[in-house]
DNA sequence: TTATATAGGACTGATTTAGTGCAAATTGCT
DNA sequence: AGCAATTTGCACTAAATCAGTCCTATATAA
């Protein structure tokens, strides 16, 4: 029930660029040291990101990386989502169910229910929330989904 | 972003359990045959569950486990903290933030709230949901929690 | 042409997870 | 009393995943 370091890292990377003014390009270098992530694992998660369409890359010499996208347009979500495949609680949430369990399993509607919900969470904050956390952030008073 | 496969099983465990008359005893190599789960894996996750008070435990010859509540009472997030501790999607989302990135990093507090939508998730289907998945489930629509 | 960046992949060590095994305690039955 | 079935608790091992590193190629500005 934890995501995994290097998206969290990355997360923080990404809140790291969006703290900047926008457009302006940042180094592998210089978020590294800014963050303390150590510098090859930067690099590999700007070129993650960059993959997915979140970072916008510019090559050769004074080049780096920008978002692609204005911040209140990337959702968390989004961002795990590019780091660490499709949200899926278990194994029985994806598309094809392949566990060798009982036939009348039974547990499969129920978590897809759930990783839905987990999802709509994960979507309803975007990386200008996260930016900045001194302001009440949009979910505040949530404490169940029922209603 | 994935719950562990012994959470995932633990859980299948009880919703064996439930889908039987209530108070009826079960053993641990009864459920090991029913769920294909291999029995040492089955007996360890019986112990934490009666452990922590979802399962009821009778000792000795003709012993087993039963349901301590009905399922109706037992909701998903009480199982998987049960199993695999509390639920916390960032180091930053615990109680104690010792993580060593930046200082400013700005995203403790929005991970919270996340931890949150997400423990309202959980919270909100119980054993018993997940007990008859051919009856549409609470949270049908629930693409979203923002409002 | 050179220095600075990103792009992409392969590789390694560490940590976590899944699964196993064993000795002790408890209870029902004969 | 003794035996068989069952839970309890801990320790151990093998496998998978994760975090982190390194190297080579490609692109661009000066």
């Amino acid at each position: 029930m934890r995501i995994n370091k290097l998206t969290d890292y990355g997360i923080v990377i990404a809140v790291r660029i969006a703290h900047d003014e926008p457009g302006r390009l940042h180094t592998a270098r210089e978020i590294a040291a800014a963050t303390r992530v150590p510098q090859p694992t930067v690099t590999r998660l700007l070129k993650q990101l960059a993959r997915s369409g979140i970072l916008a890359s510019t090559r050769g010499a004074s080049g780096g990386y920008a978002l692609a996208e204005p911040p209140e347009a990337i959702s968390v979500a989004r961002m795990v989502e590019a780091l660490e495949g499709p949200i899926a609680l278990t194994e029985c949430s994806e598309a094809i169910c392949n566990c060798v369990l009982e036939e009348d399993c039974a547990v499969e509607a129920p978590w897809q229910t759930i990783s839905l919900a987990v999802r709509g969470a994960l979507e309803s904050v975007t990386l200008a929330d996260m930016a900045r956390p001194s302001l009440a952030p949009p979910l505040v008073a949530l404490g169940g989904v029922k209603a």
